[in-house]
RNA sequence: GCCCUCAUCGUCUAGCGGCCCAGGACGCCGCCCUUUCAAGGCGGUAGCACGGGUUCGAAUCCCGUUGGGGGCACCA
């Protein structure tokens, strides 16, 4: 698609939280501009005051810069609150132009009078010829008849029937606009062509249609994306769910596969692939092969596709990336005892050991601590009959062997063979006892970083402690 | 309740009337490799919701049923 008039928006409002769900809106919105050359804006409707601090502001535009969507990326941030006078002056045009109407009826009234929450509102007041008043509320004069279309590229076109759109509030008993003027005024303004958002927006299409034609203006495109859920089939909640981009980021999944995977919730390239360079995305990715419905937003799967990117990394990019969670303050080693070497050592075998940065850290800790963090059901597990005879004869050896892997190896080897134990159950204590895991990284190049020094003392250490 | 909407393995999906007794990926289970655990390799498990049509032929088109989801504010 080739249009450069093309401009798509991204219209978050500064709730507190960056949550997957609005990942992939701009993620949408931004490749739908990028390949069409068009422009993507960026608006955040802060026209409710009690969600709106400055703070959730850059929130939105720290999120989006870590998926790659950097300030020259997009037009903005452009601020909802600042098309006051335009909200104002459709407003007023739609009151002269009879389309819209003071009404008084408040919530439960409504309610009261219908006998039903979920009626709605009759439209009462539409004859009644009320003026402006205090509490007096605006409301748009839907059509009696007829129906409603809207042209929307993953969905076809979704029919509404106009009897049953109500004669909705476009603006407040004092005067101040909603959201479905609002945002329709705003759209207007800024020349919007495609609107892309969530599923949920879906029944406010019609009405809002309905106002872009009565301002005289020709609809934008809709595009309804699916919803994101959760493993019970409902919309994802940040009340319910795990679903801030901001608590992934810091549990170390990288910008490239969250989106990665983002953009295959609902589509697929091309050929058998899911894993994929992000041009190729890019240049790939068709709305009108969004699958309309709704989609699982699998963890345990976003896992592998990261697990699958960190092995991608060369390893200098490895050790880069794991610093944030190496060099934080909550690293249970005290910041001095870290060495850049001896992990830069070992990072090529953490490597295609863990899927999310952060556990990098139970990883290497060893080579850290004072003293290992002893797992009780390892050393439970680990620490046989047999395992003080053959760590008093690994010290024996180790105080004195070339200090070399391989040679770690042999000699672990061949003590476990008098014994006959393979290597597989001679290693088990050693490793129990240096690094106070069952589990980790290949043992005799750990070993082999952490010094003759340390090892024989943990070996020791051990030892005493079965004695 | 009303409106809208959706429906292929447990999950994300390929499939757009014959190439499909349905392909890939995640998960799960085996086996190989192996210094634990990973990674990697190989193999396996499991699905077209149901019922009617249309057609020589349907996962693919139509209708209905069932089931899922979203929405129904003077929030956005």
């Amino acid at each position: 698609m080739a249009n450069s008039d093309l401009r798509v928006r991204f219209a978050p409002s500064p709730t507190g939280m960056f949550h997957v769900g609005n990942a992939r809106s701009v993620l949408f919105n931004w490749v739908l501009a990028r390949q069409s050359g068009g422009t993507m804006v960026l608006r955040i409707e802060d026209t409710d005051a009690a969600r709106n601090r400055p703070e959730w502001v850059q929130g939105i535009l720290d999120a989006m810069e870590w998926l790659g969507i950097g300030p020259a990326e997009y037009e903005g941030p452009l601020f909802q609150s600042d098309y006051a006078p335009h909200h104002r002056e459709a407003i007023d045009r739609l009151l002269a132009a009879g389309l819209a109407y003071y009404c008084d009826w408040a919530r439960d009234q409504v309610i009261a009078r219908t006998g039903s929450e979920h009626k709605g509102y009759d439209g009462f007041c539409r004859d009644r010829g009320l003026t402006a008043g205090d509490g007096r509320a605006l409301r748009f004069r839907t059509p009696d008849d007829g129906s409603t279309v809207i042209v929307d590229l993953v969905r076809g076109k979704p029919t509404f029937d106009n009897k049953l759109i109500e004669d909705f509030v476009i603006a407040r008993g004092d005067g101040s606009p909603v959201f479905l003027l609002a945002n329709v005024v705003d759209d207007m303004v800024m020349g919007i062509t495609h609107v892309i958002r969530a599923e949920e927006h879906l029944p406010n299409a019609p009405k809002q249609q309905l106002l872009w034609e009565a301002l005289g203006a020709e609809p934008p495109v809709w595009v309804h994306a699916p919803i994101l859920v959760n493993e019970k089939r409902q919309k994802l909640s940040k009340r319910r769910d795990r679903v801030a981009l901001e608590d992934f980021r810091a549990e170390g999944y990288l910008a490239e596969a969250m989106r990665n995977y983002l953009m295959l919730l609902g589509w697929a390239p091309s050929g058998d692939r899911e894993i994929l360079p992000w041009d190729d995305i890019v240049a790939e990715f068709r709305l009108e092969d969004v699958n309309p419905s709704p989609a699982f937003f699998d963890v345990k799967k976003l896992r592998a596709f990261n697990g699958d990117y960190i092995r991608a990394l060369s390893v200098e990019a490895f050790v880069e990336a794991c610093q944030p969670w190496l060099s934080a303050e909550a690293t249970p080693w005290r910041a001095e005892a870290y060495d850049a070497k001896a992990f830069a050592a070992v990072a090529e075998l953490a490597q295609t050991r863990i899927a999310v940065l952060s556990e990098i850290v139970p990883m290497v800790d060893f080579l850290f601590l004072d003293e290992p963090v002893t797992d009780e059901a390892a050393w439970a597990k680990s620490m046989k009959a047999e395992a003080p005879a053959l760590l008093a004869a690994v010290v024996e050896a180790y105080e004195t062997c070339e200090w070399r892997a391989e040679v770690l190896k042999s000699t672990l080897e061949a003590i476990g063979a008098e014994r006959g134990l393979k290597l597989g159950k001679a290693q088990a204590p050693v490793r129990v006892a240096v690094t106070g895991r069952t589990v980790g990284l290949p043992l005799f190049e750990s070993i082999e970083i952490l010094g003759r020094e340390r090892t024989v003392a943990r070996l020791r250490a051990a030892l005493d402690r079965l004695s």
